[in-house]
RNA sequence: GGUCCUGUGGUGCAGUUUGGAGUGCACGCCGGCCUGUCAAGCCGGAGGUCGCGGGUUCAAAUCCCGUCAGGACCGCCA
């Protein structure tokens, strides 16, 4: 039906007869035989020159005919690609009529998103979300393409699995054939893939959708693409490696520029710096350790087990009421409270000032590096919480929008293999139960120190969010009944929950380890979007729903019936 | 489960603090004029359940309560 795509037009297609199909995006008229067109499709838009008595509406869908001419003297666009060039229209064919589009389709206005989400077809044509999707299949071929060079294989896992009891909350599909049972949709193919090591796939990878039944985020929906994979015979630098390349690939795809090494953090710095597992490395503004300068202190705030705090540069100039607001919301996060100082010509201002003596209030200054007209924020309490409270205000005071300051990867490695104990004293794993815990750790694991014990597990982290996560597997039988075993799982329960996955360890396991990265989120990243949503054709609102197709939806009777089910009334 | 923010012609906003006639701005839409515009310009016009329900009041977009929808975040996401 075309010659050309309206975008690609250049000087040196003048003079060239072309047929164009596209939307009308804008229309001028002058007057009754005079007015131009710009007709856009997926490449970008080319002015028409066309008889002004024609009725060419907003997003009127047009087949046109005509020569491809240089514009005039003084009229040529440089702002435009094809602004050099018109088409000297000689045939125009309506193809569609439309109504007016709902919303403006230009980029320059904030629409209201469940709008665009209703009307997504109309929201597809704009140049961001078109943009967005070509680099998202741009992102999608170079990680494929790298994990193809690297001699992985693509395999395809199952959508209707069993559902474990582990992790997240699964999506459930309810089995027609066998009444009061389900199926689940997959988490993870991280089964599948395991197994597909001990079946000789010594390097397996898939970009597999996942699901989970979570509260949605700007960086969550229910189902997600990760670059899955696996491989056997590798160490943990192996994987890191085979991921780098990945993530690489995927960048230069987008920006033309690959990435140098990606840096490496242990989960004990980044959580002693930054008070979090997923460090924002983009910015200062540093946990910094206080616990000594207040070991005899008579300010009872801080006869805590640890003093951390953090400088905020600059920031005397806050108000009181933000500071309280920032109080409530310490406590919010679980801190007994936040002790506030700025930096004056005078001292320290603060309202406990007067509790610290001259010597712990000079260590404080000093180890924080403050200077006047700067703001100290600081928390005491367990380890634990002053981390992470701490960690959270710094974001909240000093985090840039996620898209800015470029890309800044980092990977954290050595997680604790468990993250703490449950009401009934057992551990609760930091990764899944076939984490293998480091090679060093070993004997710690026996002294049953079981907090200190590190994991090879590790994480992949971009400008603070986390991308992907993936350890090495435990391949022994003797490890992993050790592990469930300080997991107060019994063998019968272990074997109820993941007997396949031990029956098939019992055959010849191969050493093995892997990775998973969330490709929402790096494309997103690499996009310029600061949400998912925004290189996702089709997603769904914070609360689940599609304002689409308006799904969840209510089936019918019968449909239930066949399935063996009954819905109970809601509750109050 | 929780915290905070938002909801006003088709779209984006202002108006809400301090109650007084659906008031305003920009875009879009419809009609007219216009032969070199490109976010065209000029003239005219249409278009409203101020998310919804209740309450206070002589009077509610505005104050109060509830509710729905959306967003950001905490919990949750091995």
């Amino acid at each position: 039906m075309r010659t050309d795509r309206c975008g690609d037009l250049r000087v040196d297609d003048v003079g060239r007869d072309v047929t164009l199909c596209g939307w009308v995006d804008r229309r001028r008229e002058h007057g009754e035989h005079l007015a131009f067109v710009d007709l856009r499709d997926r490449s970008g838009v080319v002015q028409l020159v066309v008889d002004g008595a024609q009725d060419l509406r907003s997003e009127y869908v047009l087949q046109v005919s005509g020569t491809v001419r240089e514009r005039p003297a003084d009229t040529a666009n440089d702002s435009l690609a094809t602004g050099a060039v018109e088409i000297d229209t000689a045939e125009v064919t309506v193809l569609s009529v439309a109504e007016p589009p709902p919303f403006p389709l230009d980029d320059r206005t904030d629409v209201d998103e469940v709008l665009r989400l209703r009307h997504r077809y109309v929201d597809l044509r704009r140049p961001r979300l078109q943009r967005n999707l070509e680099v998202r299949a741009r992102v999608t071929s170079a990680v494929r393409g790298a994990m193809e060079e690297q001699g992985f294989v693509e395999v395809e896992t199952p959508m209707l699995i069993a559902s474990t009891p582990e992790g997240a909350r699964d999506f459930v599909v309810p089995s027609r054939k066998e009444p009061g049972s389900f199926y689940a949709l997959p988490q993870s193919p991280q089964i599948f893939k395991q197994l597909c090591m001990v079946g000789g796939v010594d390097r397996y990878y898939q970009i597999a959708r996942c699901l989970r039944d979570e509260d949605l985020r700007a960086d969550r929906q229910f189902e997600f693409m990760q670059l899955d994979a696996e491989a056997s015979f590798v160490s943990q630098d192996d994987v890191l490696s085979f991921i780098s390349h990945a993530v690489s690939a995927a960048a230069e795809a987008v920006t033309g520029e690959g990435l140098g090494e990606i840096p490496r953090m242990s989960w004990q710095e980044a959580q002693e710096r930054f008070g979090s597992d997923k460090p924002d490395i983009r910015f200062g503004m540093e946990l910094v350790e206080l616990t000594e300068a207040f070991t005899d202190t008579e300010f009872r705030a801080f006869q805590a087990s640890c003093v951390k705090g953090i400088r905020v540069p600059g920031g005397a100039d806050v108000s009181r009421n933000r500071l309280d607001d920032l109080t409530e919301q310490c406590k919010r996060w679980g801190a007994k409270g936040l002790v506030w100082m700025r930096v004056t010509d005078d001292g320290l201002d603060s309202p406990v000032a007067k509790f610290l003596t001259d010597d712990e209030k000079a260590a404080l200054a000093m180890t924080l590096e403050a200077e006047v007209g700067d703001l100290l924020l600081l928390v005491a309490d367990e380890r634990r919480t002053v981390r992470h409270v701490l960690g959270l205000l710094r974001l909240e005071l000093g985090r840039p929008p996620v898209t800015e300051g470029g890309l800044h990867f980092l990977w954290v490695v050595d997680f604790p293999l468990f993250e703490g104990l449950d009401e009934a004293g057992n551990p609760i794993p930091a990764h899944h139960p076939f984490t293998m815990p480091h090679e060093e750790d070993l004997e710690t694991l026996e002294r049953g120190d079981l907090l200190d014990v590190r994991s090879q597990a590790y994480d992949l982290v971009l400008n603070g969010w986390e991308l992907g996560s993936g350890s090495v597997r435990i391949h022994r039988g003797d490890v992993q009944e050790r592990i469930f075993s300080i997991l107060g799982i019994g063998s019968e329960e272990a074997h109820a929950k993941f007997g396949f996955l031990l029956d098939a360890f019992r055959y010849g396991a191969p050493p093995h380890a892997g990775f998973a990265f969330g490709m929402d989120r790096l494309t997103a990243i690499l996009a310029g979007e600061e949400n998912i949503r925004e290189v996702i054709a089709y997603p769904k609102t914070q609360s689940g729903a599609d304002p689409l197709t308006s799904a969840p939806t209510p089936i019918d009777d019968r449909h239930l019936d066949e399935l063996g089910l009954r819905v109970l009334p809601p509750v109050e």
